[in-house]
DNA sequence: AGGTCGTCTTAATCTATATCAATACTTTTT
DNA sequence: AAAAAGTATTGATATAGATTAAGACGACCT
């Protein structure tokens, strides 16, 4: 069951993510190719915890990552999942080079392309067009944060609930109810209510 | 009650706002002076309606803004305030130039400094260090944002009010326990009967 | 000066969601 | 194959916070 790749084959994904955002030179494609590297985490495995130094920008090449945090009673709560061409990371810890207050870790086994914070540094200053491709993309996951935070702030789970079947319809068959619960922010047991509710109604 | 000023002093915490972030050059200065333009709204006063487009991208200077939605029940939910150094705007709107879910108006007279979107992508392209810059800067709104995020999560309203006090003392005074229920997302009546219960336990 | 409007408080009742508990079923571990 | 752990459901009860309503105080119109 083991995951075989070459690296030549592992960092298509994020050249092309990258190309679409804005086109690059050979030059800076091969930046990418000595910069980013590949790993695999298998399930459950722990790609950052909650007290220790965010170290990687990472790319989700294949499988799916959750970014969580856990309350002081114990509860779960995941901000964010990472499938095929997300970004997953804790921006605080990473940049402020401070202790996580979130976890990462692997739903599914997992491949990833990550990037240690002294090689974006060295990025940024070796093609400036990464300033602008990392401005960009901070962008859009802003977006995506700030539309999840007017959802939280002003809807029903119920409306939560049919919201992230309309966005992430392909995540409902890979994500067990207790992680979905847990994005939106409910218990397990009444998102089994909300669906029994919902399937009469 | 009007508020005087000339250009070259309304200019300047800007410009120390961005200097601090990255030493600007004379060059970028006068590029700055340029492209962001000095605007006054009266207390009350929209800069931004759901429905338009949000067209600046916004620093306030002096005074306080709000960027808030109303919801399908006409409840209030206060994204963010804006006071001294802060920006302001919805980036969404801004940046795909659709329909603004989201609204801007002053609780107080307030000055601002902004730019259009056009002027900022000119401004990118006349000097790259911008894009630099405002990666830097939407880190920071990015993980104000979070932090923001996994309060409303994880927290308790009493909670969230006594970070609200460690964080923002100096708004306490400024703002109506009206608008801070709004952004805590509680009603006013239980701010009151949290903060009665406070003064008690 | 009087009226209207916004602000804050307090009380009674209501509701969305949590908690606790029991059961059945499936998957993983040993 | 048995044991253990995770997954989903359903019911009874508890609770954080909403809703509705009323009264008191102050600020701003005209």
């Amino acid at each position: 069951m083991g995951i075989y790749m070459t690296d030549a084959t592992s960092i298509q994904p994020l050249l092309d993510y990258f190309n679409r955002l804005i086109p690059l030179s050979v030059e800076e494609k091969d930046l990418i190719k000595s910069k980013f590297h590949a790993h695999l985490f298998l399930k459950k495995q722990f790609a950052l915890q909650h007290g220790d130094v965010c170290e990687y920008f990472t790319f989700v090449v294949r499988g799916c990552m959750r970014l969580y945090m856990v309350d002081d009673k114990g509860v779960y709560h995941i901000m964010q999942f990472a499938t095929e061409n997300y970004w997953i990371l804790d921006l605080t810890s990473f940049h402020k080079k401070i202790p996580a207050r979130l976890n990462i870790d692997a739903l599914e086994d997992t491949v990833v392309l990550r990037i240690t914070h002294s090689d974006l540094i060295d990025l940024y200053l070796k093609a400036p067009k990464f300033d602008r491709i990392f401005r960009v993309l901070l962008e859009n996951h802003f977006m995506h944060q700030q539309q999840r935070m007017t959802q939280l702030f002003s809807s029903t789970a119920e409306e939560r609930y049919q919201l992230f079947l309309e966005t992430y319809p392909h995540l409902l068959n890979r994500l067990s109810q207790v992680q979905i619960a847990a994005y939106l922010g409910v218990t397990p047991e009444f998102l089994s209510r909300i669906r029994s509710r919902m399937a009469k109604g």
